[in-house]
DNA sequence: CGACATGTTGAACCTCATCAACCGACGTGG
DNA sequence: CCACGTCGGTTGATGAGGTTCAACATGTCG
């Protein structure tokens, strides 16, 4: 099931990481940033595989290098609920505990820049401005959760849909980076499955489907295929979605 | 609205505080302790005032001495969701913005051991480890508002009902702690109203009394008068909120 | 090719929302 | 003092939004 390969970076990797100032590592100056590089190495995991179990020890926190990682929580009788999604320069892992609180897959294909668990939390015991750095990155991560409450708790089907897919016409650059500033419609690819959109949205695959082709319907996106999209009238989803 | 009184708290208040071991300020001395003493301040509020408007500044933090804070949001037609409660103990407050990213209200009677916000934030830098224990913390309110996902994109009513009573049996010593430790069936104050139960839940205030009459006729639960509850079989309460 | 996974569409059903009536407690003012 | 309105809560009837079950389409892989 772990699909993973471990590649050691080469000297100085860190220092030209497109990452560099934009993830965690973006606390450090480049001399306390060899510290960090020491102990990091690549991981790649392939689209589907499990990255960490829920209630298993987790061996290693890492910034997403490239990909998408879909967090999920189970009710014992299967039920499922995406709590989070992870992009490009995000953070991966909870610190403090052992134990993962949730399971961590690789929606897509995905690579990782990886940090052994108590080496990592040993730089942040040294670098109080790392500490910092995930705090505020924790903080951020909590208001995205709230916003996400909302919608589960109070949007309809539409809205959720909607909602989505506008969530990733803003974060469309950093999973999809080679679409970036085009002209035209803005098209990019679904980091997800109907399967994973209806566990991130608390519905079911049918009412997404459905709701995808209402959009549709409406105009408002349309399909290059089922799993690209492009949105035709940012504004609508917007109004839509309704946040 | 801002039913506010200020006291100004005795010398050395702070170490014979009931807190002083199980909020933040367990993570300072005894002489690192003063700093954050000279700064706070005592505040209260009436059941049901605002204690914090959402997208607007907010200028403290605050611990909770006692009383539950509800933070909730909403949608611009006034659908409203409850994205977290505070019980005594927990740390009220955004750190590293100005806007507080929901609304804070007094679910009961309050009393907030208080922080200006800019001299709150120079502690945090002069004292990592009380940055640290705002990130343990802050990562705990991570874990909580995950699992509320869940609860709000999957559970059933009768689940959500079941697994708020049950949380409040777990916290309820801290909500009431005058009930703690006692023989016989748990019985305690419903902090919250039908509306707020209901939007904490996702669901609508005849939803939420029906499912809790629903309960009652299983006889898991009866009811004292509307606003107190008693747990005649907890191990079904749990059983029933599925998680 | 058949087997399988992913996605779409249709029809029937059900949970929960909506609308409405009602109750008791409380406060207020004539 | 009682009539009145208000607020929090309960209960009933009805209906809609989403789920469930099922069939079908498409693409992929051995």
């Amino acid at each position: 099931m772990h699909a993973t390969r471990q590649v050691a970076p080469s000297m100085g990797a860190c220092q030209t990481c497109g990452l560099r100032h934009r993830a965690v590592c973006a606390a450090l100056n480049d001399t306390e940033l060899d510290d960090l590089q020491r102990i990091s190495h690549r991981k790649s995991f392939e689209a589907g595989t499990t990255v960490a179990l829920e209630g298993e020890p987790m061996d290693y926190f890492a910034n997403i290098l490239n990909g998408v990682v879909k967090m999920t929580k189970t009710l014992a009788d299967g039920r499922q609920q995406i709590v989070g999604l992870l992009f490009p320069t995000d953070f991966l892992g909870r610190a403090f505990v052992t134990e993962a609180p949730y399971r961590a897959e690789a929606a897509t294909d995905l690579e990782l820049c990886a940090f052994p668990h108590s080496s990592f939390e040993q730089l942040l015991h040294k670098y109080p401005q790392l500490e910092h750095r995930l705090l505020e990155s924790t903080l951020s991560e909590l208001d995205t959760a709230r916003e996400w409450m909302l919608l589960l708790g109070r949007k309809t089907a539409e809205e959720k849909v909607a909602s989505f897919l506008h969530l990733l016409t803003k974060r469309a650059d950093l999973s999809a980076p080679c679409n970036a500033n085009q002209d035209g419609p803005l098209r990019f690819p679904l980091p997800l499955t109907r399967t994973d959109m209806a566990d991130y949205l608390g519905l079911t695959i049918e009412t997404v489907s459905r709701q995808i082709t209402r959009l549709k319907k409406q105009g408002v996106i349309s399909l290059v295929d089922s799993r690209t999209i492009e949105v035709a009238a940012l504004e609508d989803l917007e109004d839509i979605s309704g946040g």
